[in-house]
DNA sequence: AGGCTGACTTAGGTTAAGCAAAGTCAGCTA
DNA sequence: TAGCTGACTTTGCTTAACCTAAGTCAGCCT
């Protein structure tokens, strides 16, 4: 899958942006919350409800996904009701749903219920269902095993040895 | 971004496909060895040094992996050393690659260091940067917010009231 | 046969993530 | 102005995910 596994052992992946995600993003809760959030949820209660977590986890995720600008905290009102705040996703965000939709269509492959998925994604425009793929700058299909690993620049080398 | 928000409250969230995929894959020890898997690691010590792991929780991980059926042990024989197991990624392991592709694009946009992505995908055919996107059917591009979310055959909806 | 090495396991302890149950508090509605 | 409701917070506890340090064990190499 790489041709620069043999110098594996020289990187440092202290700059990983996988693993940076994961620090934002790397726990259950936080991915079904955004789950709810890209599903249109925005009362403190539905997502607490939906995502099916307490009422304190769920303050604290919140919370921590609004400090890490993933979610906008904005105050608005029902007529009638008193004001109160919603969470909506951000561009930062809403940049996260093809790893959700990845997940998803994963889990409808592998992990489904023997109904089948319980969602099924469409384009808005045309109707037909929506697929996470991996596609080159070329403009080609890439399957996993197509893909080559390269040094990018940040990419922090061992000290020699 | 959907149009069923409406009916939220009526669905049951016990079948979602993100859900059970992250009851597999969801944390970050795992993640983050299949990202090795995926970049060609092998074996054992390897696997704990690069994720940064200690070795009773790589054990563990890994034997999980390999019961969910991601990751495959295999015997392998370096010449002139004895036999010894591998771990290589299966193709339901493989097809967990957009989404630790996708997660790497959002730790690139928005979690980089100064200097930048440590790694960069390339197309092995054409050498162009490969992208996590998503796509209709229809063979349009779909961005985050043109996702309709409609009911699935496994969709279990509360029982009335 | 004895030692080395890679691949784990065991023991013991810490931190983070979760829960349930109950409390607080602001601001409409009546 | 009193009460209700949505949105949290606080308390106290359990479980899961880690860690370090040390131990085990199989099999080629000498």
């Amino acid at each position: 899958m790489t041709d620069l596994l043999a110098d594996r052992d020289g990187w440092l992946m202290t700059n990983c942006s996988i693993a940076r995600t994961l620090d934002v993003v790397g726990n259950r809760s936080t991915l079904l919350l955004l789950r709810e959030a890209s599903l249109g949820t925005r009362r403190f209660d539905d997502f607490a409800a939906r995502v099916g977590i307490s009422e304190p986890v769920a303050a604290a995720r919140l919370k921590q996904l609004v400090a890490d600008g993933l979610l906008e905290r904005r105050p608005y009102q029902e007529p009638g009701k008193r004001t109160r705040d919603e969470y909506v996703l951000t561009d930062k965000g809403a940049q996260l749903v093809p790893v959700l939709v990845a997940l998803r269509q994963w889990g409808d492959t592998w992990a489904a219920d023997d109904a089948g998925p319980s969602v099924r994604l469409e384009h808005h425009d045309c109707g037909a269902e929506v697929h996470a793929v991996l596609r080159c700058a070329g403009g080609h299909d890439v399957e996993p095993d197509e893909l080559d690993v390269r040094p990018g620049p940040g990419l922090l080398r061992v000290d020699s040895e």
